[in-house]
DNA sequence: AATATTGTAA
DNA sequence: TGTCCTACAATATT
């Protein structure tokens, strides 16, 4: 019973994939919904099977039905019959437990499984956000009164213990207010429009796209589905601003409809963006600006960048479950982990477009993602070995051998506009005095960056040194070419989004490079496979090449 | 009243 | 594993 499919399915729940194989796109394709990427070396990918990913998938309408015969359809190996009673079993969990409205009661959870409503209400954590008892709702095994105001703790409770429970509460209107796209010399591409669609359809949840495909877009027309007053939550003011020049751009709203809600400016209008720093600012340990929430009747919250959500926003968002939410990103990674928190309590993912579909269509340049080796001198690799771990990682990222390799690679792409990205200040000033190039970071003035940038777009500068400040911005122009000398220990977040950056598509249709420069043997090598692996998950390959074979 | 500076938190 | 960057609030300054 073997046929020579691309994938290997195993009974720890990992599923191997052929990188070569012929099949292995479709493959890939296939099992996106509800496969997790964990590892991505160069022939043999590994994905992982979890609860969170499979329930994603019942969410999003697949069954296991279908999740088993893509298995089946694509496997090399008889696949192991565990796996499959297993796997069934863990989707059939998703929805045995569900929320609804009552007239009386105004929250109910019932159950189909009367063993899973004994052992939930049971629960030590969970008992003291239910109400009474009730007689069993038709059809039902089971029927308890919710505090309508622990819906989102529920929620997140139930998750934990397993038992996804299915909303279907619905959610109140909230204050009406017009609001309409106007499509004038630009339309709503067609991923943006049925990733609205399927957000509405769906009540509430997150849309994943990459850096560059128009969230801010999505947003809106997420917004003009709801004609309501509009609460958008943002990470900092440079994006609010950006939030509300598009708005009035894209749609029927002007400047005096739209607030910005921040340290500098406290305006509430009907369509208000407020940064999620004042909203976890706290005084004597409470928090200041919660009248935000309650300052409108909101019928819709937009969570931008909603993979960076802080932590104390879960806890506003549990009370804020009768609203509609939207949340944004490109990736649902956190590296915290707290992706459950994003399912329970804003909404399973409702739309997804691989980076490489978005790329075919032509809205984001395709990109070549490169590896260079270097090896620490024999100086440094002993300083390396002997240092204390904390030193490290420091140590490797920041060798002279890397500030060599940059300028052979700047040289080799001179002419083209250049990103020098790292994360050591000394290291940058280094790049810079040998490469010629201004450096930005942190103590750069506003006004000095901005003169920078204009200089870069303009053409009349073609390289760039940056510090973190890239990971913020959203200012930064556009490059076709970024050198990567340093980066967050492990974060993989990071990392797509500096490949972000490059992924403007070109006038002439040109690839975008994206080089990374490591220390071979040492941890930064560590780190740097551990970064990559959320872009192999979108179908970036890295090629690996020696720092030596780079021409001189 | 608007703006600049400094310290703190995450 | 720990550096760097940002936003906010409070205070000082025009």
């Amino acid at each position: 019973m073997t046929n020579p499919g691309p994938l290997i399915v195993q009974s720890d729940k990992t599923v191997l994939l052929e990188v070569d194989h012929p099949q292995a796109e479709e493959a890939r394709r296939a099992i996106a919904p509800f496969a997790e990427l964990e590892r991505s070396p160069e022939h043999v990918h590994t994905y992982r099977l979890t609860p969170l990913g499979l329930w994603n998938a019942r969410a999003a309408g697949h069954d296991a039905e279908q999740v088993v015969d893509t298995l089946l359809t694509y496997s090399r190996y008889a696949v192991p019959h565990g796996l499959l009673v297993d796997l069934a079993e863990t989707m059939a969990r998703y929805g045995r437990l569900r929320l609804d409205k009552h007239p009386v009661h105004g929250l109910v959870l019932t159950s189909t499984d009367r063993a899973v409503f004994e052992e939930v209400i049971r629960s030590k954590r969970i008992a003291g956000m239910l109400g009474e008892r009730l007689d069993d709702a038709p059809g039902s095994e089971g029927t308890v009164a919710v505090h309508p105001s622990e819906r989102g703790n529920l929620k997140q409770a139930l998750l934990k213990l397993g038992w996804p429970a299915e909303d279907h509460a619905g959610y109140v209107d909230g204050e009406a207010h017009p609001i309409a796209l106007v499509e004038d010399g630009w339309a709503l591409r067609d991923y943006q429009k049925q990733a609205a669609d399927s957000f509405w359809h769906g009540g509430s949840g997150v849309v994943v796209l990459p850096c560059g495909a128009g969230k801010t877009i999505v947003g809106a027309a997420a917004m003009a589905h709801a004609r309501a007053t509009t609460l958008i939550l943002v990470t900092n003011t440079v994006s609010a601003r950006q939030w509300k020049h598009e708005l009035v751009k894209r749609t029927t709203l002007t400047e005096d409809e739209i607030g910005e809600y921040s340290g500098a400016r406290k305006e509430i209008r009907p369509v208000t963006i407020a940064t999620y720093q004042v909203l976890t600012t706290r005084r004597k340990g409470a928090y200041t600006h919660l009248e935000l929430l309650d300052a409108r009747d909101w019928g819709l919250v937009v969570y931008d960048e909603v993979h960076l959500l802080p932590a104390p926003i879960f806890r506003m968002t549990a009370d804020l479950q009768a609203r509609r939410r939207i949340g944004l990103t490109a990736t649902l990674i956190r590296e915290d982990g707290r992706e459950g928190d994003v399912f329970s309590l804003i909404g399973p993912k409702r739309f997804d477009a691989p980076w490489k579909d978005i790329e075919a269509q032509g809205w984001i340049a395709p990109a070549d993602c490169v590896e260079v080796r270097v090896t620490l001198p024999e100086g440094e690799r002993l300083a390396y070995a002997t240092a204390d771990a904390d030193e490290r990682y420091r140590l490797a990222s920041s060798t002279f051998a890397k500030t060599r390799v940059a300028e052979r690679l700047v040289r080799q792409h001179a002419g083209e506009p250049t990103l020098v990205i790292g994360q050591y200040l000394d290291q940058l000033d280094e790049l810079g005095e040998h490469l010629g190039a201004p450096v930005i970071k942190g103590e750069t003035t506003v006004r000095e960056r901005e003169k920078l940038f204009e200089a870069f777009r303009q053409g009349e500068i073609d390289l760039l040194v940056v510090s973190k400040v890239a990971n913020f911005s959203i200012d930064l122009p556009e490059a076709a070419v970024a050198i990567q000398v340093s980066g967050s220990f492990g974060s993989r977040q990071e990392e797509a989004q500096r490949l972000g950056r490059l992924l403007r598509p070109k006038r002439d249709g040109r690839t975008a490079r994206f080089y990374t420069i490591v220390s071979r043997d040492t941890v930064d090598a560590d780190f740097a496979q551990n970064r990559q692996r959320f872009l192999a998950e979108q179908g970036y390959a890295y090629r690996i090449v020696d720092a030596g074979d780079i021409p001189d």
